[in-house]
DNA sequence: TTCGATGTTCGTCGATCATCGAACGATTCA
DNA sequence: TGAATCGTTCGATGATCGACGAACATCGAA
């Protein structure tokens, strides 16, 4: 079963399926607390290849499908380009203020 | 330099050396969630033996101190007996929300 | 169709983690 | 002093995790 749509197999759950323990553990590590910074601060897609940390390309999949799993990020695919962004939206609905607070509280250093 | 009123080595660390991953990681796990639920729920102190889960002395003792050294709890000795308390107040002066809209997240279901 | 670019998946490795029982240290009580 | 209680620490075990390179799949361009 695998979706027509998208070729690779991304898959975004639904925000009622997440667990707030998994949506905590993804945020519990630093590279994707910064990645999902980052994506908070551009208020919108990001594409791929923009995320250039210090990591390798595997590592960075690897990182994206759990935050992805968690329902932080949603991938959108242009031809052989992918573009990254926060469900902030429908993760609020899910978990009031959550990402919000979260966010503000990284940034208080 | 083990601190003299208290025989066992429990330290609790200033809030300020606290980093924000190391309090979701120690919120990410569902035993430990549990135990701040609890803790919550009761405003004040609880004995260390009520916090019952299906779960062995030693690793309870593990997981609270994973909790007091991500600044989340506290522990009062008094003669053999051991209390516990969340330090919320202290807590949300140094991350201002977090743990208030977690819990509201959780009860949430 | 062949090539290059883009992400994902696989297999592996070392580190960390949750769990337990046993041993330990501190304290109270007899 | 001796015994019992309470909570921590130690050591071991199996599971999970982050990291990497290699192989793979998809798509656009030549």
């Amino acid at each position: 079963m695998v979706p027509k749509g998208t070729a690779k197999g991304r898959e975004h759950p639904a925000l009622s399926e997440v667990d707030l323990v998994t949506v905590l553990s993804a945020l519990a590590e630093p590279t994707r607390m910064r990645i999902v910074c980052m994506l908070a601060e551009f208020e919108g897609e990001r594409a791929w290849k923009d995320i250039d940390l210090p990591i390798a390309q595997s590592t960075l999949s690897h990182h994206l499908k759990i935050l992805r799993n968690a329902g932080l990020i949603q991938n959108r695919t242009e031809g052989t380009r992918c573009f990254v962004s926060l469900r902030d939206q429908e993760l609020d609905g899910r978990f009031p203020g959550l990402l919000e607070t979260v966010l503000s509280c990284r940034d208080a250093h």
